[in-house]
DNA sequence: ATCAAATTAATTGTACACAATTTAATTGCG
DNA sequence: CGCAATTAAATTGTGTACAATTAATTTGAT
């Protein structure tokens, strides 16, 4: 290759650093969050729950009583996903939907008593996942920070 | 409470910090990953990819000629994934699929012209991201670096 | 008071993820 | 050689994600 000419040698044929899979946040984000979550999986059968079920319930557990909207605002989800993930949580008894009454647009989501109690077999999973990780708490703490940091620049 | 019996305030009636919602790495990966696919999805909607199509032209693109269980060892995706996706971009003549003579099993992906082509509408990709996050390159680095880490412990 | 604009969920349609199963082909042991 | 065990991909079924649309309700400007 020509040093007097760097274009020779095309984009296309070259291995451009930016477009190596191993180079690429957003790929490290995604298949590390697939990976988190099949962690998550042998837990969390035994509550019954999906992960996103279980997101769910952590944040009626931190507030009772949400409208859809509110805790699709948490999640960053929307309606779309939220409306037939509401309806199984509501299906086996865990939540109840209730239309708002002075505002019939709304609906509220209610723990049920099992709802509530299912957090009791909850309290060990941020251990066990821990554990799995073979990471230190505080490594685990800087990271969650900075990947928060960076969603709170895109988002 | 009875400081003499820090068991009187349950752990359900607490808010166990390690159950808070935004405390949980998991959930950081999880949305900020999500997140992150918006942001490719305009840039890919012009290429006509979605961002799980993208990921297996960057594999091709660096190597091209792949068996399906390669593609799914880069990726961390199953056939259950992969099979439906790459016969999508065999549809739209991105990649064949050509069933390889030697063992009847094995699936090989070729990259048509037109796939080949592609990587130079994709060469702009990296840096439109980069703008967006507002984030130095080195930062992004250390972060990717630090997530693989974290995959690279659970997998 | 009225009605257009805005808001909230729900619905529809497409595309993943992935466990579990199935189908087909290959390997390797006796 | 013969066939059980293994391997590779495809299939099936469930559950997300999310854009786009719809339906129902509420708000707010006139």
């Amino acid at each position: 290759m020509n040093a007097a000419n760097p274009i020779e040698k095309s984009e296309t044929s070259s291995n451009n650093p930016a477009l190596l899979l191993d180079n690429q946040l957003c790929f490290a984000l995604y298949s590390t969050s697939l990976a988190m979550t099949k962690l998550y999986k042998p837990l969390l059968e035994s509550l019954g729950l999906t992960y996103p079920q279980y997101l769910v319930m952590l944040v009626l557990w931190e507030r009772d009583g949400l409208m859809v909207s509110e805790l699709g605002e948490r999640l960053f989800l929307d309606s779309g996903t939220l409306t037939p993930l509401l309806k199984r949580l509501e299906s086996v008894h865990l939540i109840s939907r209730i239309r708002d009454a002075h505002d019939e647009r709304r609906v509220r989501v209610i723990l049920t008593s099992n709802g509530r109690e299912l957090k009791l077999k909850a309290i060990g999973i941020p251990d066990c996942i821990l554990a799995a990780t073979q990471c230190s708490m505080n490594e685990l703490d800087m990271l969650t920070q900075s990947v928060q940091a960076l969603r709170r620049s895109i988002v």
